[in-house]
DNA sequence: CCTCTGTGTGTAACCGGTTACAGATAAAGT
DNA sequence: ACTTTATCTGTAACCGGTTACACACAGAGG
């Protein structure tokens, strides 16, 4: 390994003197610098970040933590977050907590073993005691909070504008499919439907799910034609379950959106791509993941006035699943 | 921030002792190694990282090169990657290449600036000489090498056993749909479609694309339909592009697989839950993924005899796009 | 001519761990 | 009783950077 000793040999200066050609600070001579700048292009040396890292107390790592990658809402927003931090020279360490609390605490220890000098979660347990000890910038994605600067998008308002698409395009029976307990937007976005149903005038039922994954999708578009076969117009919890109740709605022959409607949430991209194709209230992922990012920085870098939450609008998409009405 | 000396204190000992009882190493009688707990219970302490890196010249961390993670057959991979190395106590710096080769090195860069252990890439670049100079373990992902340990699916085989399948289930006039160019796995599948349609007794014809991406893989569905009207069997350049291609077809009024027969390649989890249910060739991602992680974890650890490449099945998975018999 | 200030450079301490080495003690062997 | 060996612990060097501090020197100002 090339060290700094090994390019303040070759240039025939001190070590300080290479360190301050680096950073950029102090006073150099300019045939001095010229000399280092030598040094190190010949030896090809680049800085040990670890050793730098321990004497400043701070490294230019970020520590990402998500629920979980398979999710495809979530590698829009880690994409996100990557593009805007890799552009400010930071780089990512990454973690699936499958909102698990024992993972989510051992990777939030290695991140601060580690130094980075910020942290973003899309946590659901953010209440405990760790984040409340931890004094390092953090931002949380995809979740709302008092305490923290946090980037998300209005859940109940996505949850109402799905109830409302429907009411006014004629759905009388609505099935409302809720989403895992535990999980905080998922809740958000149910209790949004929930008040907008409620005050309307329709029908509507619950399907009651604990999970996002594609395994159990199918499962859940199964139970829900089992139980509520008349059902004409369906707010599915995210638009995995989405596509899966598209596919047994067609399975069964039903015509969509003539017999049933549909109506997903978070337009991740394989929503364009089903057929038909699905309808759905759009979260802005990549760029919920970006601003993340830069809020992040922001803190870090102790910018005066930064906004400390930043809510993302979310939008209906209308696609096949819904009537043109 | 609680460092060594701090626990060193409340124990009353060395920090030399205090290190011996963290790594269980060297000699501590049972009641200083108690007192010394005690003193780490108490302050709550955990060890700096990046400190011990700095000495040992070695982390805990390992770097992984992925393409790009918004492509959900890459999600599948890191996860495998990242259960199998965190349970054996590694972390996880992530990057995103975008087949780029500046980013590319930008990040093993960094790679080796942080001390990681290793490197797992899945990159088309391997033979440039960033990876030659880097004295790490290295083991590629989904792709293969001469030169390197690696764990990939066979390409070749699977592009045959696609075509294979169609020819069998009567397809006339197939239409192969072949992947970007400098992406190796798309050439490889591609060959051996070729080689099993060249040997065969049908028609056949190519679409050369150029992404993998959702926002074009529909413009593609398209092209492919005005092109060659009337193909009856498409082999999909992977899954993505092959949902699009049932949409396109379905939107087109074309009965699957009775007017068309469709096969895709990757098995992402999504392509259960198209309509029809898409068949595919399946490469075991998750698995490859934590095949490399072993791989890797025992070329660090210099275990002995080290498989230099894990050559993983593919499978036909039959669902609804191709025909019964 | 002398002080003051701005430049340019090197020495050494420091960051928080790990470990080589030395020294102390006790038990075991001769 | 004396050496040998095993066990236990502390001191200090080290990893590769950064930076406080000291020092040297040149030109400006009095």
């Amino acid at each position: 390994m090339v060290t700094i000793k090994d390019v303040a040999r070759e240039a025939g200066v001190s070590v300080a003197t290479v360190s301050r050609v680096l950073n950029d600070n102090g006073y150099v001579g300019a045939d001095t610098r010229k000399k280092v700048m030598e040094a190190i292009a010949e030896l090809n040396y680049s800085p040990n970040e670890v050793a730098r890292s321990l004497y400043k107390r701070e490294s230019r790592l970020i520590g990402l933590l998500l629920p979980d990658i398979t999710n495809p809402f979530f590698p829009q927003l880690a994409r996100g977050v990557e593009d805007e931090l890799s552009q400010a020279g930071y780089r990512l360490l990454l973690g699936n907590s499958d909102e698990n609390i024992q993972k989510e605490l051992e990777y939030i220890q290695t991140f601060v073993q580690n130094n980075v000098v910020g942290i973003i979660t899309a946590t659901n347990h953010v209440d405990y005691k760790i984040y409340e000890a931890l004094d390092l910038p953090l931002v949380l994605l995809d979740r709302a909070s008092e305490n923290y600067p946090a980037v998300y998008a209005d859940g109940r308002e996505g949850g109402r504008l799905a109830a409302k698409t429907l009411i006014e395009k004629g759905a009388e029976r609505i099935t409302l499919v809720k989403g895992p307990a535990n999980i905080k937007p998922a809740q958000d976005r149910f209790q949004g439907a929930i008040e907008e149903l409620s005050q309307a005038d329709v029908d509507f039922s619950v399907l009651s799910t604990t999970s996002y994954s594609f395994e159990e999708a199918q499962g859940w578009a199964e139970e829900l034609f089992d139980k509520f076969s008349d059902t004409d117009g369906i707010i599915a919890s995210n638009d995995i379950v989405g596509i899966a109740i598209i596919h047994e709605a067609m399975e069964r022959g039903k015509r969509i959106p003539e017999d049933v409607q549909i109506i997903g949430y978070d337009d991740i991209p394989q929503s364009r791509l089903s057929y038909p194709t699905l309808s759905t209230i759009r979260q802005p992922a990549y760029e919920m993941g970006r601003e993340a990012a830069k809020l992040l920085i922001r803190t870090i870098k102790k910018e005066p006035g930064v906004e400390q939450t930043i809510q993302m609008p979310v939008e209906l998409i209308e696609r096949k699943t819904t009537r043109k009405e």
